[in-house]
DNA sequence: ACAATGCTTGCAGTCGAATGCAAAAACGTG
DNA sequence: CACGTTTTTGCATTCGACTGCAAGCATTGT
């Protein structure tokens, strides 16, 4: 028996056509066959007759049908959905490969259900919430606990980090190289002449800051220099300006600020050239991360690396479906990708 | 009978523990009680003693038990999902409205399906995939045809717009009021001295834009003033840039560019100090709209109208609460909300 | 002690679509 | 035309949790 709101209804007045969807079996009904016929017509490479097939789409659209995705999902065990988390500061700092992620998730006909969260932490209150909805993996780009991940593969959803590395292959995990990114930077600027390099970084424990201030450290010790200073800050221009100015209070003379982000690596620069009447390149050269669009005017001219945000989405998605595939046997691979280097102005690094 | 792979499978080596997830099924199982009564206790406000609650509770832990959002939602009729329709120039230029909206829905309980487009047609496509999901509601910042919207509400999923309009309260819509906005620019503008107003707009029928335009232009009209120019370009800095340079060529004198966003915003203040040698604003005030960061840099000083997004996602989460209780019957209410002007060096407008 | 009342509990049916199986239909061949 | 094959079809069951109903149990009043 089938309970549901028919037409003429007396309870409902006629604002709205409908209150209940329409089924397979309503749709059945209409075209005069089985409901398993139904489902065959909308499930791909079912045996079907181009008859009853034809049928079954003339019914479904005057019932304007389509198959509930929830349902399918129960019985199917395969649900479309992928966990997508991030924070603000993802989202604020680099919107493009959120973008990046929603289409190459699309063209793979999963849909992102998205969480955004205000810390890092939030993530052990979010995941639960998601992971009641069968997703067929976690897409992440915040740091997850290692017992977390391990709680998502018990429940047989993957998890796909980037940006974040995670320990012993528990997670499959997709970077841009931040410390050769920065590597790459300082011995732009040491061949350059540059001797007197500082460092301000993010955060304190901010992983990105942390890669690309190893990037730093690495990088001049192997060409036996010593950082000038490290300042660690907020990855915001105003925490940027404030720690140009600081570094320049402590220290005689610094001739490249290197700054984890094009955000503090502005307001660095501002602080050089309009509080400290330094000229930039001239007096100090200094350096960003991320390529945000600020930092390419040609006002600015901004020295940076860009994250290729589009061949890390694909990559991601590419290593979920492969481990959705898999049954979550996989090992979890760690991938690197290279960052493109924009030199500009602020800086006197020259393509070698 | 239950089909599932049980541990000591033979086909399945022991790498990972579980495959399938436990049900709650497995949860009375081992605590010695109903399925129902599993189900009463994850309900809230259900019949259940504290003892069997306790129970339940153990084992469920034990098992690393959850409910099963799909199979819930199928039987309840309620997804917990939400559409969120959003372009990359959302993205882009306002993601802290994308976030907004993420933290509304949090603490509504709602999980947003995100659908980032490329384009505003490909609302098209993308909705009928979000649709099978069964949402509760769809919030878009792309504009849905009316058509579109009407499909949706056959399915008993409200539409709630944002910053867009739907005509005939089809659909809730939550707007800043862009004309107003810009009307106040043009009135501060005058009130300074300024005469010669010109227009540098976003692609033409861009919805925002267009309302944008609508507000210069009765502000013009009202105090009897004709726009000196109204230039068409794309939203980003180079097309401000460029339409700015190209104002500047065609009329002899203007004294004020009035534009569409920040991005143009900037590149219209950087095409007039940097490439016509005009003094800002001495020579040329300069205004946008959104209060991007950038434009309120110190370096900067960008005036511009800031959208209250916390506020607009708010409202917006609200009322797609009060359509989901209410079961469709509503008309569809407007909402506007005033924008904050923010007023800097690139314009002389005083606060009144 | 018995009946009336209120909580708890389990049973069984339900949500909507997918699918193994066997029956039925269509097809091909001799 | 009969028979074996292949394709289509419908039946019935399944996914996992919720819930109306009635039975079970405990509590209370008289």
């Amino acid at each position: 028996m089938r309970h549901r709101v028919m037409p003429g209804d007396p309870n409902l007045d006629q604002l709205n056509t409908r209150v209940s969807r329409a089924t397979s079996y309503d749709v059945a009904r209409l075209a005069g066959v089985s409901q398993s016929a139904v489902s065959r017509c909308f499930s791909q490479g079912a045996s079907i007759s181009d008859e009853t097939r034809e049928k079954v789409q003339a019914a479904a659209r005057t019932l304007g049908y389509s198959p509930n995705a929830l349902a399918r999902s129960l019985i199917t065990r395969r649900s479309g959905l992928v966990g997508l988390i991030v924070t603000d500061t993802t989202l604020r700092h680099s919107p493009q490969i959120v973008h990046d992620l929603g289409d190459a998730l699309k063209q793979a006909q999963l849909m992102p259900l998205l969480s955004a969260l205000r810390a890092e932490s939030d993530v052990e209150n979010a995941l639960p919430a998601i992971l009641d909805y069968q997703p067929e993996a976690i897409i992440s780009l915040v740091t997850i606990s290692q017992v977390l991940i391990k709680d998502a593969r018990a429940l047989g959803v993957p998890v796909v980090l980037i940006n974040r590395k995670a320990a012993h292959g528990v997670a499959t995990s997709i970077c841009c190289d931040q410390a050769l990114g920065v590597k790459q930077l300082v011995a732009g600027l040491i061949a350059d002449g540059h001797r007197r390099l500082a460092f301000i970084a993010g955060p304190k424990g901010a992983p990105v800051s942390e890669e690309r201030l190893k990037g730093f450290q690495t990088a001049m010790s192997s060409a036996a220099l010593k950082p000038a200073a490290v300042a660690y800050s907020d990855y915001t221009y105003e925490g940027g300006h404030a720690a140009a100015l600081s570094v320049w209070k402590s220290q005689k003379r610094v001739d490249a600020l290197v700054c984890a982000n094009d955000a503090m690596a502005l307001g660095a620069l501002d602080a050089c050239v309009a509080d400290l009447g330094l000229g930039v390149p001239g007096d100090v050269s200094v350096t960003g991360f991320d390529d945000i669009a600020e930092g390419g005017r040609p006002m600015r001219g901004l020295t940076t690396v860009r994250q290729p945000t589009q061949q890390m989405a694909a990559l991601a998605v590419a290593e979920t479906l492969r481990l959705c595939r898999s049954a979550g046997e996989q090992r979890g691979a760690q991938h690197m990708i290279a960052g493109t280097l924009m030199l500009r102005r602020s800086s006197t690094i020259e393509r070698g």
